[in-house]
DNA sequence: AAACGGGTCAACCGCAAGAGT
DNA sequence: CACTCTTGCGGTTGACCCGTT
């Protein structure tokens, strides 16, 4: 005997939530807390099936929900998390606090993608594309993108100048993100509800902690993916180390304006975020 | 002003994992 | 061990918004 769909259950709606329904869950949950979902509809008066309620509340009826525009250091963690994590939206989320995974998802796929795309940097691999390879959903398992170095080959060098660069916005984006050490959390990964994984990286690189990881930017997961998050603040600092040491080198290999973001280091200047609402958050582009 | 098309985002669906019986 | 139930996740859909023609 299968399961009944929610959705197949008379009664019950479907659809955009009304104002009444978000006043009858949040006063139900602020009472009583979230007990079991599958119960709290008919107790709350909702005729709404508990998943349907669950994620009305997990995606914007919960407090400490982040609103509005994303910043330019929320992106730059997305791309870095996504990197590293793939779509493993849950995970990328627990790393900023008050976002959900419907929306850095929503985000991803409907502006960071297509950037990623129209400069030629594949969003699955985060590598740029290879001119023999057009299908960028299941690259070949050996192939290879010569000017590519892995994080642990540019950490080990200890400069960005041991790969080759043409000084190509691709080769900036690497040297942004490969360069970029992630934390490990001290206290295993529990971020949840509370978007709490950023107050509690420990500071510990994976190098460190867990050098059996393979930090090379592809397809496959990391072995534990959930035990690695990246403060903002922690990513941020990195960035400036690496534009201090490009000066130091004279390596600004953007060949352009010092302190830029990663959109306008990599030429995206004319639509990405800096150029939304927010760009307050991005005064140097 | 209306039609059209692209972008955004809230919500749904199916699946998998884990807990409980 | 087998089955059901619950929860959570990722992919997808469709309504809505807005700019363009």
């Amino acid at each position: 005997m299968g399961r009944t769909p929610c959705t197949e259950k008379q009664h019950l709606f479907k659809g955009a939530w009304s104002k009444e329904e978000d006043e009858l869950l949040i006063n139900y949950v602020n009472r009583h807390g979230v007990g079991n979902w599958s119960s709290l509809p008919k107790a709350a008066g909702l005729l709404r099936c508990g998943k349907s309620c669950r994620l009305r509340w997990m995606n914007y009826l919960r407090p400490n929900l982040k609103k509005g525009n994303f910043t330019q250091e929320e992106t730059d963690l997305i791309i870095h998390q996504h990197s590293l994590l793939g779509n493993k939206w849950s995970q990328i989320a627990a790393c900023l606090p008050g976002r959900t995974d419907n929306e850095i998802k929503n985000y991803w796929n409907t502006q960071i993608k297509r950037q990623l795309y129209a400069n030629g940097i594949d969003p699955v691999t985060h590598k740029p594309f290879n001119k023999e390879t057009t299908d960028t959903t299941d690259p070949p398992a050996n192939s290879q993108v010569s000017e590519v170095a892995t994080t642990n080959e540019i950490n080990n060098n200890n400069s960005s100048s041991s790969f080759t660069t043409d000084g190509s916005n691709q080769i900036r984006y690497f040297n942004v993100f490969l360069n970029s050490k992630v934390q490990i959390r001290s206290d295993g990964y529990s971020a949840g509800d509370k978007g709490e994984c950023s107050n509690n990286c420990s500071g510990v690189t994976i190098e460190e902690a867990h050098p059996q990881i393979n930090l090379n930017l592809s397809l496959s997961p990391p072995p534990k993916p959930q035990d690695f998050c990246v403060n903002p603040e922690w990513l941020q600092s990195q960035g400036q180390q690496e534009e201090r040491a490009l000066s130091a080198r004279n390596m600004n290999v953007d060949g352009g304006k010092r302190g830029l973001c990663l959109w306008c280091s990599l030429g995206l200047q004319s639509n990405h975020a800096c150029s939304r609402k927010d760009k307050g958050n991005s005064d140097d582009c």
